[in-house]
DNA sequence: AAATGCAATGTTATAACGTAACAAGTACTG
DNA sequence: CAGTACTTGTTACGTTATAACATTGCATTT
């Protein structure tokens, strides 16, 4: 996985590292296509895969799109909130709210292992700047 | 005339009830069939945002798949823990939570609207008794 | 170096999920 | 009945994701 799985990875984060909305595995074919001209979507998944596992980004599970992590990168879920009006998504981590919602989870017998928590709204800029009060 | 659509609603949820795992839209297809031959994807689709609408099921966004809500009907939203092993699924409901949440999200300008908060992890019937050591 | 074997990558095809757009039916109104 | 508004059916397509197999690159052995 040295050259050009790499590489592939290196564009796909700096494509949505200069995004200010998640992207969707295709709008990143899209982008990837400027460079490399005949990459199909299995590339990019694997690209994602690769991402996602080490942290580096983020999926989306209620917009199937990805983002990049705003932290750089992190070994631990963690919460976004998606604004309906812009798209943008904001990154918030919080080992407390892991801890209580684990908390929850075992007291019933369960026992988790990745936290999916994406809070869809309106983000402060829409709020004050545009929209409706 | 009852509304057809009623009917295609009742039996969706009835099937969803009986069903120990999330379902998605095209099993439910495939359910349907056996009583209504030619039902296609828009129905099925139209049957579950009324559903989801009235919040007698939910969606399970990181698995693309239904299931009926276990406290009958609810208006708030609940946590969903879902046992990778088995496929079962668990709903708590915790106001606190979603405070919480709520909380954190306001503090960066954001209002919430909607929660998806859904925990991957292993069911206590599966980690005692047959599935991990 | 040539042969071997394995893992990464490329390629094709298709599966799975979801919706737009319009046609047809139904129920009410005057 | 004709007109209207709404619901349901149907077709077709768009989007998201993966299975399956071919090919390439590179290290290890001989
Ligand atoms: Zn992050
Ligand atoms: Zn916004
Ligand atoms: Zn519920
Ligand atoms: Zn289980």
């Amino acid at each position: 996985m040295t050259k050009r799985g790499e590489e592939i990875q290196r564009q796909v984060l700096a494509v949505l590292r200069q995004s200010s909305t998640p992207l969707s595995a295709y709008d990143l074919l899209d982008h990837l296509w400027d460079s490399h001209p005949k990459i199909a979507a299995p590339t990019v998944y694997r690209a994602l895969a690769a991402l996602t596992g080490r942290g580096s980004i983020h999926r989306l599970e209620s917009l199937n799109a990805y983002m990049a992590c705003q932290c750089g990168s992190h070994p631990h879920d963690s919460i976004l909130s998606i604004c309906g009006d812009c798209g943008s998504v904001g990154e918030q981590v919080s080992p407390d709210v892991l801890e209580i919602l684990s908390g929850l989870a075992q007291a019933s017998g369960f026992t988790p292992d990745r936290h999916v928590i994406e809070v869809h709204g309106v983000c402060g800029i829409c709020t004050g700047g545009a929209g409706a009060a």
